[in-house]
DNA sequence: CATGAATGAGTATTCATTCAT
DNA sequence: GATGAATGAATACTCATTCAT
């Protein structure tokens, strides 16, 4: 089961109910509902609040969580030993322009919440994480989340397109100029490997946290993954008519088997004590597919 | 992404339980009112009570939980010592006899809230659904689910072990009496699939709901999984000495992404909205591994 | 203040509503729990009980809790060291004839179950006891006790209402041969002290426990208390006529003000962890007040 | 009866509050805590915010809370380094200013929710009454009590010890200027029974509410109430040393049924229909101990 | 833009009491 | 008489979200 998979589960019956409990959905997610049920929105009035204001960033922020290259200060940093392909979140933007004096210092206290919320969920989890925590963990207050993002679902959808559209970016970047169906495969599952190898949080996020829900695996189940899957289903579809790969063979599904099998290596990883190489992962499995794929 | 994978999936999105209840007075106090807030009165109607054999079963049970098919075959689930009739959960055929001459009743009951509790889960997930919700499917009061479970979490814990329990079982029986490798892989991955296809609330609870928490799949990565991942690891390790397969495979791994692969046709299966035989999947998934892990 | 002011306390508003409160305080509480029936530890479960019957005495009454003789086996028995006036629960009985041979078995059961109530509910408090444990202390089902009193409250009340009915029977007795005032205030206070003094438990029921509602306490106020302090009153009111106290003492207040004394020193005792004769303490109190009566 | 004695009363008849929500799963899960987001250890409170003065009041608190004559002058009421203006909890005069040039609004509604909990526990008494009730009639939200305060527990608890803080700090001024043992004793008892009679609901919580479990009476008995009658105590030590009380007067004891009687006296206040002035019994009590400690 | 005090809906769980056997 | 499985009402507390400053 890959993520492909197991985000069309939980779709089935997430009760209305507003309120919390239950977790009732609630307006907001980009589901309609919320994946994972919010609070509905409330607030029959307002009393007091506090008056200060004026000052341009909360001082938090640089020191305590991201830093406008973003995503490269995190808990567990990309890895600055590792000179290649660095998911550098924020970093391949396009409205950021130069941080350097503070251009677009909203997209960079974006990136500094998000990574945040990665720190935050994978640390207590989604659930059990505070919308009030990931602001702590940004340096700013609670309020401001809202600034930047919709929902405490927001956040969690936010840091899957976000970390989706990377990695099917560098995806098909890596393999536009590899022709050899097998060496394509490699890189795609090695890039899949290392990129989640890279940010362990993020990996837990993404492998654990990101599945809870069924209606948040049909959403995407249908966009960035059913693309991502395209990448590798081509690359066996190419396989297949170089005759390098068994032609009764369903691409689509064998597709899902050698997503199946590295998914399986991430969360093994993750659950692990030991610390491995999970990019080297990637070779075994690509070995025993491309091997199983071949025409006997 | 397999089992193993999986089982970390739905970790986060969860919303905690706020709220708490309280200990109300009541009528019968000498002083009209009670001096201490007794609890009142109360017992409308009364549902079945003792658990005594003879009943064909109890009345409400039928009709509430149980489902055609499914969960009909457990007396007393947890007896892995009886080999005839086991209780196949999600399994097909023996029409529950009512426990004829003396199984115990409690633990008829037991299953039939645990039948609903899988219905339930699977039909609004865990934490959107309310422990009444399964009382009520299992018709009876919700506090009598207390008096076999030690709380909601422990429904779901009760799911997962005497699923895993089952399966376990099942696949040591099934692969018993095979001594070829491959045949045995394919008999597991079989019963794997086929158990998961029989129920698809199971099904859907196994592959979603029981992977909300990364606590929940680090205990159990270590125990029951362990040993189901053991039988496939097992016939791996035998298969490559006796030649069958590649000497450079790592069983372990090779283990997991073979079950990571039939994880994921799992999860598919449930999310696709098309009613295909799961079973059928195993037999593409293992060809391909048993292929792919031949000696070249 | 006395027992006789606490008792109308709490009488304000007792909710009706039945059910009960959850969230037991949790930390927080000065106290590691919470002020209030922090509920306790569960008893284990208490699922298999024992279905023994017929017995004229269920077993565990015998050992565990009450003797034929009533009270006089409890947790803190009366003290066989002093020969004296020992406050024989169920021993004044009238129709109770001679638990002997086996006569009045339902009235020894009473006794059994009102001794185990005391015993429990003075080891955790009444609200924190549940009808349950006093019926396993008193070695019969949860059922049982609703055999024999109407509610757990009229546990409480009939723990009061013997208890001060033979309080007053024995202070009338006490006082009945003696002429002095002052001696008669003596012997009432060294009667109420040593009753309590020789039963712990039943101490800590009456100076505790029994004083949590002013329902409660209203209602005994006007009854059986009323009629004790009467017999202080009627000393005070004595001596006064004999010229031994001061005339513009207000025999009513004056016989709170001694009432009040002595449950100080009762609570002080019970919540001292020194081991004192309770007792002992009457003189002091009695001397004060006598001489503090006396006409200057 | 003294307060120490009191202080044991109501211990017992409490309802434990089942439900739970609260009420964190507890032990039974086999992760210890509960597979699904046990919450995990929240923030440490965060309680202080900012206590930047200027509001004039937060608008719902005049009207839901403040009873005329009572608790409006504590602006900031733990504040016992103020001499002046001293919040009398339960004490006459002093309009709320709405702390005029910036006394802390925090600690008006803190003060505002202690005394809508006064008189809500008072009213109702403290198990029956929810914690909604008490935010109703401060006139806020049911989350915002515990924005203030730690728990429900905590409402009593800190009424207890305001309360007593206040009294040990008005009992200590009173004395200060007096050296006739006689009259330091006398105005410690009207000092006493003033602050009670000047609140009933305050005497109500304080004789009855706060009595109601042996644990809070054990932690108490040993600090502030310690204090309380060491004040009495030293009184009567004086006295015995400038020979106006007898020698043989153990003056902790006598401390006790000094305060027993007084006890008596105001809980005899509370449940008497009729209104009359409890400070007036402080004489009474008085006259007779002095006279009886009065060397013979 | 940022803040953070305030809001308020929502439910797991307990246990006194009943009653079929 | 005894039993004990079953019932079911009731609430403290959390935290996502808002909005007046």
């Amino acid at each position: 089961m890959t993520i492909h998979s197991v985000m069309a589960l939980n779709a089935a019956v997430r009760r209305p109910r507003p309120g919390n409990p239950g977790t009732p959905p609630g307006p907001g997610s980009p589901w309609g509902k919320s994946i994972v049920a919010p609070r509905a929105a409330r607030r029959p009035s307002g009393k007091a609040r506090r008056p200060r204001t004026g000052a341009p960033a909360a001082p938090g922020l640089r020191g305590g969580v991201a830093i406008p290259g973003v995503f490269e200060g995190g808990a567990t940093p990309p890895d600055p030993g590792s000179p290649t392909r660095q998911p550098r979140w924020g970093g391949g933007g396009m409205q950021r322009r130069s941080n350097a004096e503070g251009v677009a210092p909203r997209a960079a206290k974006r990136d500094a919440i998000l990574r945040a919320a990665i720190d935050v969920f994978a640390g207590r989890g989604y659930f059990n994480a505070q919308v009030a925590d990931v602001a702590r963990a940004a340096g700013i207050a609670a309020g401001t989340v809202y600034l930047y993002f919709k929902s405490k679902d927001d956040l969690l959808v936010s840091i899957f397109e976000r970390s989706m559209r990377e990695g099917l970016a560098e995806g098909r970047a890596a393999v536009a100029d590899l022709t050899d169906p097998g060496a394509r495969l490699r890189r795609l599952a090695r890039g899949h490997l290392a990129r989640l190898g890279h940010d362990r949080n993020l990996a837990i996020v993404f492998q654990v946290e990101l599945r809870s829900s069924i209606k948040f695996m049909e959403r995407f189940s249908a966009t960035l993954l059913r693309d991502y899957l395209g990448l590798i289903r081509e690359a066996i579809a190419d396989g297949q008519r170089e005759g390098l790969f068994r032609a009764d063979l369903k691409p689509t599904s064998a597709a899902k088997m050698l997503f199946g099998a590295l998914d399986e290596m991430a969360t093994n990883w993750i659950l692990s004590r030991r610390r491995y190489s999970l990019e080297a992962d990637a070779d075994a499995v690509v070995d025993l597919f491309i091997n199983g794929a071949r025409p006997r």
